[in-house]
DNA sequence: GATGAATGAGCATTCATTCAT
DNA sequence: CATGAATGAATGCTCATTCAT
């Protein structure tokens, strides 16, 4: 099953990928240790005795320990920070009120859910190691201030200059959407164990705190 | 100014500490280095040299590297779950409207922006580490489920039966006010490094958010 | 131009040799990394990078790396113990004097810094390696008691017997004059690497202090 | 037996030094293994051994297997380069004529045997290692132009305007007579096995040889 | 209490060599 | 013939921890 979403993540690499069937199992093994005990308490013998090869084998793949972090957690950064529709789908609903900015808001909700379902190892990795390395922290502000950021803002300048919502500053609003959907599914998804909940009745339950926080009253 | 916190934080411990001058070097270094680096990136010799002491005076005080970690963290993670308000002003309030809610809100918002101001470094380390370390975790929990939650969750009741917020269920407005809340103090005070803006004003943005949120329109 | 040599020398062996192109590029490509860096220093994925060949292929022509080191060394001390003039020359001269003495002198000399330019990395290996490897100095050893050491015996015995030159012991006589012409070459074409010297007046000098010491007096 | 002139070298450091009893125990494990198999083939874990330390052990004393060889070989260098009464008994020797001359190389010749035999080992490793080390280099050439080169032109300047010698250039003359010297020890001293050898007799030969080599005739 | 030398297990990485293709 | 992926032992070096002083 982790093997679908790797190759899904190294198809995105160049978009047509022979994983080598021992790289594979270094990734496999690399992604869900460093997500169990961080990357720098994870040994590459570890890795190695978990993806059944040699120790040697993993350095014929990456030239390093940290090249074979950012291999797994370069192409998630960009995952990451890109929802899939963001590039297709925000364009289609310029122009439609406000009703269709909430259902942006469900799709982008349940697009995000649907991505931490399938990553929860990595995002643990991301989150964990992205504060120590600076390549990584660079990768995923580059993104998101060219990928998303602008796309993002000329929607809520849009419903702004409306007057739909409130005239709080972009980069505030923003935040507080991010912050709200982020802190529900880390909390959802990626850190509790337990949770036997009603998905759709809570994902109602944020888009109405959202929507009621930037709403104009 | 460092050490004015750090000798707080001791203090907390038995609320009646004798710091050796010793004692206080390694954990202001063992703070400095481990926010910096992460617990397992950073070595005991590291810390030594920094505090300027032998590496073995190190493992007179703390039996292990693990419990200079707790030792920094532990405390850390009790005034971090507990807003010092917590446990006095929030009674003085019951039964006065959402009014006076809102500034409660803002005294907790203030509270923990000072907070963050005065901890950076140890916020960090807890955000890094509190991942692996299930004592840092369960410390957490129990803290939170001891000392706050019990009575924020009798404020939201109360709140709800008057009719003055939303009746979503009290774990998705806690959830909900406390990234809000987090989200904006971790994006403003700890992780950002930049930073010219309108403290006060950014503030009453994220009130106003939460209130429009969670209030019954 | 290196090519040119390599395979000189491999004729050498058979005296009729079909050079693989990998083949030789193996051996031109580990002469001058094993002159550089010392045989113990130089790794064989290095050799096949520089030689533009598969890590294995070298193993397909040398069965371990001591063995390529051997294929370089062995024909090489061979070259260096035997002056090409020694089995030829040296007969014509006997029984006239020490006159034409210092004549095979200067075509010994002008012999070994012609084999020297053109063999500088060879020599540099051969200098390096041959303390660490039993079958090199036994190999120089012997070629040199079988092939050199008794015809330049016998020639000295007949000059001394002519009271051309001092009656000092033979070893003594042939180590002055061995170590006069090396100490030249080694300083001036091996190590140096400025150098701009007249060599015809600078050999002069040499042959000059040599006939002088050995000479009766 | 070594470790006398292990603490030899190290009091030249410093002329008063407490030399730790591991740390000798290495600098004696580590110029014997050096000397017999060459430094890049030596193994910092086959030195602990035989030293009879932990292999960490090492690494407190010297920061890098590399400058485990510098401390041996710096002030080996030194003591190779200078011969010791270089600096004090040329002078008293000036405007005698020649035959203090050979007083002198007398001397010289017996100060470096006596070296030599002291430091057998260590001038294996000089010769061996030299060639890869630019710090090896550098050091030698260093020390002998300041040290020895002066004096030694000097000398033969003197003698050469007093007709004494010959006038073939300075260089020439002092690398005839280095290598004579050098050929004479290196053979006799550093890699002949067996040697019964009349040592007295023999360096009246080399003395006599060098003598008439360099006089006028 | 404080030191810092000593430890030896463990680390990331390299290496010569093998072998299926 | 040639390849290059795979190996696993070995390498130089670091680490948390101990302990005699």
């Amino acid at each position: 099953m982790d093997k679908i979403y790797i190759k899904q993540l190294l198809e995105s690499e160049g978009d047509e990928v022979k994983l080598t069937e021992k790289k594979a199992a270094i990734l496999v093994a690399a992604i869900e240790i460093f997500a169990e005990k961080g990357y720098a308490a994870t040994s590459t013998s570890e890795i190695a005795k978990q993806a059944g090869v040699a120790e040697g084998t993993i350095f014929r793949h990456y030239a390093s320990k940290k090249e074979l972090l950012l291999a797994i957690v370069k192409p998630g950064i960009m995952k990451l920070a890109i929802p899939y529709f963001a590039s297709q789908v925000v364009e289609d609903v310029f122009g439609q009120g406000n009703n269709s900015f909430e259902d942006i808001l469900r799709e982008f909700i349940y697009n995000r859910i649907d991505f931490a379902k399938k990553n929860v190892p990595m995002i643990r990795i991301i989150l964990q190691e992205i504060a120590f390395h600076t390549e990584m922290q660079q990768a995923l502000k580059s993104t998101f201030l060219s990928e998303v950021y602008p796309k993002v803002e000329e929607l809520i300048v849009d419903l702004q200059q409306k007057g739909h919502i409130k005239s709080v500053p972009i980069d505030t609003t923003i935040r507080f959407i991010i912050t709200t959907v982020l802190g529900f599914i880390l909390h959802q998804y990626i850190f509790s164990t337990n949770a036997t909940f009603n998905e759709e009745v809570e994902v109602e339950h944020v888009i109405d705190l959202i929507m009621d926080g930037i709403q104009k009253s």
